[in-house]
DNA sequence: CTACGAACCTGCCTGC
DNA sequence: TGCAGGCAGGTTCGTA
């Protein structure tokens, strides 16, 4: 489910109801997720206060006086604010309930999700080898230039290598490669500096567009308010195959890339 | 170091 | 109708 712009949809929407607040108690019905949930988390969140959340590529830091909390949703997973009386789900596997009655709900129905406790988030393993984020300006020509030099994995590959970039997924790698005329197949060390140029500004206003538009729902991505997003309406290629290019109507061709289903117009993309 | 496949888990859709 | 197989928005890990 979640690309950058569904994890950032969702942190703007949990912020306001949660920050400032204290963690009164936490219930962790399941605690094997991608790593097992730390038995000892809901001591040590309990009596602290949430001081912000912020966000490094796909990860959600919750940052707390006693330490932070690290939250990935993986493939399916999302956070909700509700309130204690709501009927528990299926797959809510985590519930951070705060000192005012707010509930924020963390559910995951594959499990590919992770809940992990750091006091040290800039060397924690998971965050210390992650590339630029891909809307700051350390993600410019020079870093990306030098970093796709003498790569022979496909472009495609490359720009979803969260040590290069962080943030892009399978959607909205193929929707910046679309808007960039680039082929997903392409070696990633055969683009020129003004290729890599054109490929940062696809990657960019694909991803402020889909932010500005709440994300993209295929099937069960919904915002901390449970709505969904509307960028699926923004598509251009992705899950699009043998539909018409809307540039030029050649048929939307689809392969595998890395094991990942990739949509690319052979025609407008070289 | 690079590249590739498998693994983690559940549910839905397709085709036999 | 039932069931096996494939597929899904992510990321790490092991192996060549």
């Amino acid at each position: 489910m979640p690309e950058l712009p569904e994890v950032e949809t969702t942190r703007l929407g949990i912020l306001p109801h949660v920050t400032t607040k204290r963690f009164k108690h936490i219930e962790i019905r399941q605690h094997q997720l991608r790593w097992p949930v730390p038995a000892e988390l809901p001591d040590l969140l309990s009596n602290a206060t949430l001081h912000e959340i912020t966000r490094r590529g796909k990860y959600l830091l919750f940052n707390t006086e006693a330490g932070t909390m690290l939250l990935h949703l993986g493939m399916s997973g999302n956070l909700r604010i509700t309130q204690a009386d709501c009927t528990v789900g299926k797959h809510d596997h985590i519930d951070f309930v705060f000192d005012d009655g707010t509930v924020l709900r963390f559910n995951d129905q594959r499990r590919f999700g992770a809940v992990l406790w750091t006091t040290a988030p800039d060397t924690h393993p998971l965050l210390a080898e992650l590339g630029p984020e891909p809307l700051s300006a350390d993600f410019n020509v020079t870093y990306l230039y030098k970093r796709l030099n003498n790569r022979q994995v496909p472009l495609k590959s490359a720009i979803m290598d969260a040590k290069i970039v962080v943030g892009v997924g399978n959607i909205y790698a193929n929707e910046a490669l679309f808007h960039a005329g680039l082929n997903p197949n392409r070696a990633a060390g055969t683009l020129s500096e003004q290729e890599c140029l054109v490929l940062i500004d696809s990657i960019q206003s694909v991803l402020r567009q889909a932010i500005q538009q709440g994300g993209t729902t295929l099937r069960d991505f919904l915002n901390a308010q449970g709505k969904p997003g509307y960028f699926q309406q923004s598509l251009s290629v992705y899950g699009r195959q043998g539909l018409a290019c809307p540039v030029c109507s050649e048929p939307v061709r689809h392969v595998k890339i890395g094991q990942r289903a990739s949509y690319y117009c052979p025609r407008c993309q070289s």
